[in-house]
DNA sequence: AAACGGACCAACCGCTCACAG
DNA sequence: ACTGTGAGCGGTTGGTCCGTT
């Protein structure tokens, strides 16, 4: 399928807009709207590809837009969403007004992160990380979980809605079953194995990737699964294991706001078109991580 | 003053999805 | 059902700014 690419056409501007640029785009949106992008350019008289102009629109010249810093609110918010959603701009931007995937992307990526570090959290799971040099399971993706009774019940997280729960028994019975007798599930390194090329029960192998502990399915209760699905037409979702263990609160380290619903939670990136096949992603972090992500000028705490 | 490096951010790239023909 | 195209998304890049040496 040939792909529309900007840099096979000729003579298209690439890099910073200038004034004048802008000016055009702007006159161009304001009187005509938004329609079809790939026709902008032509008729705003622009050197650019649609795609360039739609970009440029979107993330500098809506007038929708808010600019400045975030808010210690705003930034609480996209703590609580990227927790729940993961590195789902687009998702996470249409909750907060008058921003843009780019610029909670770029302020996550360059802010927000580094807080999260300094304070011991990963920015991936949102989990504490801990201080020893153990390698330790960090999980990337599981079903969202809860108890069946709450099954289309909204999930909000700081009030805001961003799905409604689901129950999922096959898949359930199926994770549960997938264990062996050890708490360990073959699956997982196997399937590691054919997609990353590591070497099958040697998490150690030199990648970030990998496992050595794994729940006991003894100690999952079926009681508190709920799968919820965030993908609105992508394959993708959201999930959460929820263990009832003893382990340290980790929203009350950060001080970050969390939706209720995953207290102590393991959070899971899931990809739908492998939920029968068993396959999760495990993050192994160990101590030469943990000493890198020491950097940074925050000064959050 | 110059060089260097890190932080920030605008823009690009490549991919997937939706939809029309 | 298949193909081509546009829109949208997330990851990445590269330019600029600014603090430090």
């Amino acid at each position: 399928m040939g792909r529309h690419s900007c840099t096979e056409k000729e003579k298209l501007r690439k890099g910073l807009w200038s004034p004048d640029e802008d000016e055009k785009l702007n006159n161009f949106i304001t009187r005509f709207g938004v329609g079809c992008w790939s026709s902008v350019p032509k008729l705003a008289g622009l050197q650019r590809c649609g795609k360039s102009c739609r970009l440029r629109w979107i993330n500098y010249l809506r007038p929708d837009l808010k600019r400045g810093m975030f808010s210690q609110e705003e930034e609480d918010l996209i703590i609580s969403l990227h927790e729940a959603l993961g590195n789902r701009w687009a998702q996470i931007a249409a909750r907060l007004p008058g921003r843009t995937d780019n610029e909670i992307k770029n302020f996550w990526n360059s802010c927000l992160k580094k807080k999260l570090i300094k304070q011991g959290i990963d920015p991936k799971t949102h989990k504490l990380v801990p201080e020893t040099g153990d390698q330790i399971l960090q999980p990337k993706g599981l079903p969202y979980l809860a108890t069946s009774d709450e099954i289309g019940q909204e999930f909000r997280v700081n009030n805001i809605i961003c799905g409604e729960k689901e129950y999922d028994p096959p898949f359930l019975s199926e994770y549960q079953d997938s264990f062996d007798p050890n708490g360990h599930h073959s699956n997982f390194v196997t399937d590691y194995d054919d997609q990353n090329n590591q070497i099958e029960g040697n998490p150690d192998s030199n990648s970030n990737y990998g496992f050595n502990s794994l729940p006991d399915s003894a100690n999952i209760d079926p009681g508190i699964f709920v799968d919820t699905d965030f993908s609105d037409g992508s394959t993708s979702r959201i999930c959460s294991y929820l263990r009832s263990s003893n382990s340290s609160n980790v929203n009350g380290h950060t001080g970050i706001q969390t939706n209720n619903m995953m207290p102590n939670s393991e959070q899971y990136l899931w990809d739908f078109d492998t939920k029968f096949k068993s396959r999760f992603q495990f993050q192994i972090k160990n101590e030469e991580n943990s000493s890198s992500w020491q950097e940074g000028p925050s000064s959050y705490i």
